[in-house]
DNA sequence: GAAATAACATACAATCTGTATGTAGGTAAT
DNA sequence: ATTACCTACATACAGATTGTATGTTATTTC
C-alpha cells in the first residue's frame, strides 16, 4: 500500500472536489447571493484552488447551473417519491401543489430557483431544466382535467399559456412562504385557484 | 451673458446627469443584464464621468433601483391612464390585466422588473417599489369581488395570498408574451383563470 | 465678493474573473 | 515495469471592475 493519502482513483478525485465545489457554492449562493460570492471565497471554503474550480467548470456561471441542476433534480425526487394517486383531479392538483411546496421549503432553494436562477442563466435555460426535470406534468394534468367535456377542443397554445401561469402561481406562492408568509393562506389560495379553474370548465376559444 | 456654455443652475444640471445616467443605464442594462454592463461602459455611453455617477447614487445597485422606480411608475401611470369603469368585476380584471400586458410589452420592461429587479434588490425591495406604485389594486378588486357573498367572510390573509398567486400569474403572462410566446393564448388564459377565480365564489377558510 | 457648498473629475487600492502555464498523480500500452 | 500520455490540480498573471479618496470647477449664499 501508499503511504499517508490512499492512492485515488481519477474518477473519484474529481467526484469528491466537484461534490465539494457544488455543495459549498450552494451554501455561499445561498447566503450571500450569486453576485456577492467571490470564486476566492468558495474555493477557500471547499478547500480546493481556483485551478480545480476552472478545471472541472468553464466558467462561475456554469458551476451555478451545476448547482441549480442539483435543486431542480432535488425537487423533482421529492415530488415523484410523494405522489400517489388521489380521488379528483383537482385533488391531484392541490397535493402537487403541496408536494412542491414542502420541497421548496428547504432553505435558500426557492431563491436559488425562483430567483437567481433565471436572472444569472436566464428565463430560457431555467425552463429548459424545469423542463428537463419535472416539467409538463402541470399541463398534461390540465389537458386530462379539461378532457372530452368541451364546448370545443382546447387549443393547445391556451393549454401551455395555462400551464404556464399555474406553474407561476405555485412558484410564487413558494417563494412567499419561504419569506415568511403564511403557509395556510397560500394552500387555501391555491385550492380556490385550482378549483375555480378546473370547475369553470375548458377555456373558451377567444 | 456667459461665454459658450450658458450658465446653467445647479438642479438643472443634477437633473440633466441624472436623466442622462438613468435613460443610458437602462438601455445598457436591458440590452445586456445588469452584471454584464459596467459603470464604466455607463457613463460613456452617456457622456458624464464616473465621478458623476458615484456623486449622485451612492453605487451601481442604487441606480439601478432608480432606473426600475422609473419603469414602475411608467407601468402604473400607464394603467391608470386607460381605466374606465367596465361592467362586471370580472372584466375589470381582465381588462385591468390587459392594460397591464401592453404596460410591459415595452421593450425590456419585463426583464428589468421580472428578472434583474428581484435578483439585484431582493423580492423584499420589488414588492416595497410595487406596493408604491400600483400595488394592493388586485386585492381590492378580489375584495369586491367577494364582498357579502359569504360562506363565511374571507381570511385577510387568503385574500392576500389570492392577490399574490393572481398578480404572478400576470408577471408570468407578461414576461412569456414579452418572449415571443402567443399573446391570445395568455389573455385566454387570464380570462379563464379569472373567471374561474370569481365564479367560484369566495374561498372556504381552510 | 468671499466663504461655503454642490457638482463634478481624476487617481488609486482592493478585488475579481478567466487564462496561461507549470506540475504531480493516474492510466494505458508495450 | 517502464514509458508515454492524459487527467486533475496549482500558481501566476493580465485585464477589468467597483467604490473611495482627493482634487478642481461651477453655483449659491451671506
Amino acid at each position: 500500500m501508499q503511504e499517508k493519502s490512499a492512492r485515488r482513483s481519477n474518477a473519484a478525485r474529481s467526484k469528491a472536489t466537484r461534490g465539494a465545489l457544488i455543495e459549498t457554492a450552494r451554501r455561499l449562493f445561498v447566503e450571500k447571493g450569486y453576485a456577492e460570492t467571490g470564486t476566492p471565497e468558495i474555493v477557500s471554503a471547499a478547500a480546493v484552488t481556483r485551478g480545480a474550480l476552472y478545471h472541472h467548470f468553464t466558467d462561475k456561471a456554469a458551476l451555478f447551473q451545476a448547482v441549480i441542476e442539483n435543486e431542480a433534480a432535488a425537487v423533482a425526487a421529492h415530488i415523484e417519491r410523494r405522489t400517489g394517486n388521489p380521488g379528483s383531479v383537482e385533488d391531484a392538483f392541490v397535493s402537487g401543489a403541496d408536494a412542491y411546496f414542502t420541497a421548496m421549503a428547504e432553505p435558500g432553494r426557492a431563491r436559488l430557483l425562483l430567483i437567481d436562477g433565471p436572472a444569472v442563466l436566464g428565463p430560457a435555460a431555467m425552463a429548459e431544466i424545469d423542463a428537463v426535470t419535472g416539467g409538463r406534468t402541470l399541463r398534461d394534468g390540465l389537458a386530462y382535467a379539461f378532457a372530452g367535456k368541451p364546448p370545443t377542443p382546447v387549443e393547445e397554445a391556451t393549454l401551455d399559456a395555462l400551464a404556464d401561469l399555474l406553474s407561476a402561481a405555485f412558484d410564487r406562492a413558494a417563494l412567499s412562504i419561504s419569506i415568511g408568509r403564511p403557509p395556510a393562506a397560500y394552500h387555501a389560495a391555491v385550492r380556490h385557484m385550482v378549483s375555480g379553474m378546473i370547475r369553470n370548465g375548458p377555456p373558451a376559444s377567444n
